[in-house]
DNA sequence: TCTGGGGTCCTAGGACCC
DNA sequence: TCTGGGGTCCTAGGACCC
């Protein structure tokens, strides 16, 4: 282990939230939760406002609107996630050759590989610098550790959430973390957790003192020497560049269980089709085919097969995953059905006319595997979905806020602009298209914007406003009485609720998933969605007065034209919308 | 309104081979 | 004609992470 903390660890805080708040002004300083708004959706990400509801990462969505019934909940824009991230990313590389990504809003950097850092102060001003450039750039706000190790670093930067930094000076990390519960080390799950407290340990100095011999013995060889050597604060883990992938997989699940044998075939054949494309996508082929199945009652079972030699063939992993299905039961419905390859191999497919057919199956496919039957497509109006980026002939840019019968409510602002107005809309308004979103930043990029630190809404001066200029449409209400409430500024947009509640145990949300596949789009369920509810018209939504025009350039880069609904469809289960 | 989607790593038993 | 031991591959499941 090295003697100078100059492993650095950055923590996006509430990344997906962070940027819808920092996309969408009036959702500054409010309780916004990301994730799946389908009858089985789960949280991805909420904003540490929702957070002091108790509304955490992975919990079921039903459960955060009861918690939190008046927050914003809005459907994951993986693509304006990736984009944010990868201007991350490259802030990082410029500390460093030497970065670990670990998701979209986490990752380790190796200081002293790039000559960035070799003592602490020279580790602190690069995590200082490097905290003030995020925000700058991206106009969201990431938290740093600095320790002498992975581990610390990590736990550090939980320690700094959000909106801080951690170093801990080597020498100290034994006394830092013996106090600590056990769940602060990474592999302490709930299962362990629970196996752990059992034998009446809780603490990371108890876990110490009972001894290699032991562990290895409650826990077995691999998970028991690695916890050991936590315990005693060593880790010699190096941060390693690249990671070569050993799986591709696919899955859905379905808002209603499907019970029908032949439907689920095709389910398993479009999910074989989809992992296809991604494995040809990301250059390979693989062995191994996984099909998995979740039963109604939440049991899991996956079935494997090997071939003998590498495939991306998608008649063969077809036929594969259907004799795979062919050994499962599925009486009593099932409720998620997944196609994975492992066993990869770089595909260099040397026979062209091979591909080519190749291709040719996959097409064919597609147009083969029916849809699901029409009444558990989803309904017209579910193409707004919250959260959703739309552009309106008269009013500008915007994103639904609701909808429903028949009607889509939308609130026009744009990261630059102040809170916007609300308008309802019929779902098929000619003037109401889909649309791109726009960058947090003006001039994105890497290069540093104009601004100062402090991102997009900057301050309270009356940042120009697309809508104001604008005459209100019919079904409109005009002016709203402009509520300060509404213009928090995005800095100490956290700093105010301190720090994680709980020392950040139960509460170590935050955590945000990956992201799914662009085509995921769960099937069946009518989409239930909350009336319209102009509510938004109650918000402190009041444009700021004054400001015709729009920043110069920022309503360029939408230009590349809506892109049909379907192809933008979020994940995490499909679904409803509601409004903030 | 009870539980997403994409991964990684580990364990354990059986088959098979030497 | 009483059966050891090791290595590797395959399969299934589970814990964990973001």
């Amino acid at each position: 282990m090295r003697n100078a903390p100059t492993v650095l660890h950055l923590d996006m805080d509430a990344f997906f939230a962070s940027v819808e708040q920092a996309s969408k002004p009036s959702l500054r300083g409010k309780a916004v939760v990301v994730g799946g708004l389908g009858p089985r959706g789960v949280v991805a990400t909420a904003s540490y406002e929702a957070r002091v509801f108790g509304v955490h990462s992975a919990m079921p969505m039903g459960q955060a609107r009861r918690l939190a019934p008046h927050a914003a909940y809005l459907v994951p824009r993986f693509t304006l996630y990736r984009t944010v991230s990868e201007q991350v990313m490259g802030l990082l590389r410029e500390l460093s050759p030497l970065i670990e990504p670990l998701s979209l809003d986490e990752a380790f950097v190796d200081l002293e590989a790039g000559g960035a850092a070799w003592d602490e102060e020279s580790a602190r001003r690069a995590g200082e610098r490097l905290r003030a450039d995020i925000r700058a750039v991206t106009g969201v706000t990431g938290s740093v550790g600095l320790a002498a190790s992975k581990m610390l670093a990590k736990i550090a930067s939980e320690q700094a959430k959000p909106d801080g930094l951690v170093l801990i000076e080597p020498g100290t990390e034994r006394a830092l973390l013996g106090p600590m519960p056990v769940r602060i080390l990474p592999g302490v799950g709930p299962a362990t957790g629970d196996h752990l407290r059992r034998a009446g340990i809780t603490t990371v100095e108890e876990l110490a003192e009972a001894g290699e011999d032991e562990l290895v013995r409650m826990l077995g060889k691999a998970h028991g020497h690695a916890l050991y050597a936590m315990a005693l604060a060593r880790d010699e883990r190096p941060v390693v560049a690249e990671r070569e992938t050993k799986s591709v997989s696919v899955e859905d699940t379905y808002d209603v269980d499907i019970h029908d044998r032949l439907r689920v075939g095709l389910e398993v054949q479009r999910l074989a089709d989809r992992c296809v494309r991604r494995l040809r996508e990301a250059g390979l082929s693989g062995r191994t085919i996984v099909l998995k199945v979740r039963r109604y009652d939440f049991s899991t079972l996956t079935r494997s097969e090997t071939l003998r030699g590498p495939t991306d063939d998608p008649a063969v992993i077809r036929e594969a995953a259907a004799r795979l299905l062919d050994s499962v039961d599925t009486t009593g419905g099932v409720r998620l059905l997944g196609v994975g390859v492992s066993g990869l191999a770089d595909y260099t497919q040397e026979d062209l006319f091979a591909q080519a057919a190749g291709e040719r199956a996959v097409d064919l496919a597609e147009e083969t595997v029916p849809e699901a039957p029409a009444e558990q497509v989803e309904p017209a109006e579910r193409q707004w979905r919250a959260g959703q980026d739309v552009r309106h002939d008269d009013w500008g840019h915007g994103w639904v806020q609701g909808s429903g019968l028949g009607r889509v409510t939308v609130r026009f602002e744009t990261p630059q602009s102040g809170p916007g107005r609300v308008r309802t809309f019929r779902v098929d308004d000619p003037a109401l298209a889909p649309a791109e979103p726009l960058p947090l930043v003006p001039g994105t990029g890497l290069a540093h914007p104009a601004g100062l630190p402090g991102g997009p809404s900057g301050d309270a001066a009356p940042a120009p406003d697309p809508v104001a200029a604008v005459r209100p449409a019919s079904g409109g209400r005009p002016g709203h009485p402009a509520s300060a409430e509404g213009r928090v500024p995005v800095e100490g947009r956290f700093s105010s609720e301190g720090r994680l509640s709980g020392g950040g145990q139960g509460a170590c949300a935050g955590r945000d998933v990956r992201q799914p596949s662009e085509e995921k789009r769960a099937p069946g369920a009518p989409g239930v969605e909350n009336p319209a509810d102009a509510s938004g018209e109650g918000q402190p939504g009041g444009g700021q007065p004054g400001g015709g025009d729009q920043g110069p350039g920022v309503d360029r880069v939408s230009s590349g034209g809506a892109r049909g609904p379907k192809s933008w469809s979020g994940a995490l289960g499909g679904g409803a919308v509601s409004s903030p």
